[in-house]
DNA sequence: TGTGAGCGC
């Protein structure tokens, strides 16, 4: 049990001038020498089991190796890619990409940086080689740990580079969450809602762009007013995680529903 | 206690 020297982050040292993109040498190698540890699948009472009756199981499902022509996507569901904030600067390409080497799905991985000084601009894209084996990884990994630092995975789809993503339905109703504990995640936040409110669209806790440490408070967005004002009593006080939440309303800066008047 | 922000040349 000893950790990889690869993976633990430079005490201070200077970025190397890396590639803007960064893959393996052969892709169909047996193993690579560096493995991660799978995401600690903590078991929270919010993880559902996945729909059945239509989907087939995601297993070694082959869909037709696509070589050539066959690089042309037609709709959203050939969205490979999946987009990932909260970077860390000594985050680079090759750590990204040993965080997913070892479902064996990850092509390659990518750190934006900046073009004059390269320094790390804190989000990247991580694409698989299939939609099934991205949406597998965002499932898997995104509110999970990070190896080698106290910060969660934040993942989430690739939308905006790939053409247009579908619009979202209707205005949203945001909801200011206090009081979290450090452990409280994306997801968590939001699946705590989602069990008793269906029109929930997503939730975001606030970190500090140079920890990635929490700032104890986040947001939940509701797709239903009535639901958004029913959350703000009913849950106030309930616990999620091991505090109870404090709620208000959201000073929404952008564009909200219908709370803003004046 | 506290009111984010994140899409690639």
């Amino acid at each position: 049990m000893q950790p990889a020297s690869s993976m633990v982050p430079p005490p201070m040292a200077a970025a190397p001038q890396y590639q803007q993109q960064w893959m393996p040498q052969q892709p169909q190698q047996a193993q690579p020498a560096y493995q991660v540890p799978p995401p600690q699948q903590s078991g929270y009472y919010y993880q559902q089991p996945p729909p059945q009756g239509g989907a087939p199981p995601p297993q070694q499902q082959q869909q037709s190796q696509c070589t050539a022509s066959a690089a042309q996507p037609t709709s959203a569901d050939e969205i490979r890619t999946l987009w990932i904030g909260d970077l860390q600067f000594w985050m680079d390409e090759q750590y990204l990409y040993n965080c997913f080497a070892q479902t064996g799905e990850v092509v390659s991985a990518k750190v934006i940086r900046n073009k004059q000084t390269q320094q790390s601009e804190g989000y990247g894209f991580i694409e698989f080689n299939s939609h099934a084996a991205a949406e597998r990884n965002l499932q898997a990994y995104n509110g999970t740990l990070m190896p080698n630092i106290e910060q969660n995975f934040r993942l989430n789809w690739a939308s905006l580079g790939s053409g247009e993503k579908r619009s979202d339905n209707g205005p949203e109703y945001t909801i200011f969450v206090g009081d979290l504990a450090a452990d409280v995640t994306d997801y968590m936040l939001q699946e705590t809602f989602r069990a008793n409110y269906s029109s929930v669209k997503g939730a975001k806790i606030v970190t500090d762009r140079a920890t990635g440490h929490t700032k104890g408070y986040g947001f939940v967005r509701f797709g239903d007013e009535s639901e958004q004002l029913r959350a703000m009593t009913e849950m106030n006080g309930k616990f999620c995680s091991t505090r109870p939440m404090r709620i208000g309303p959201a000073a929404n800066k952008k564009s909200a529903g219908g709370q803003m008047q004046g």
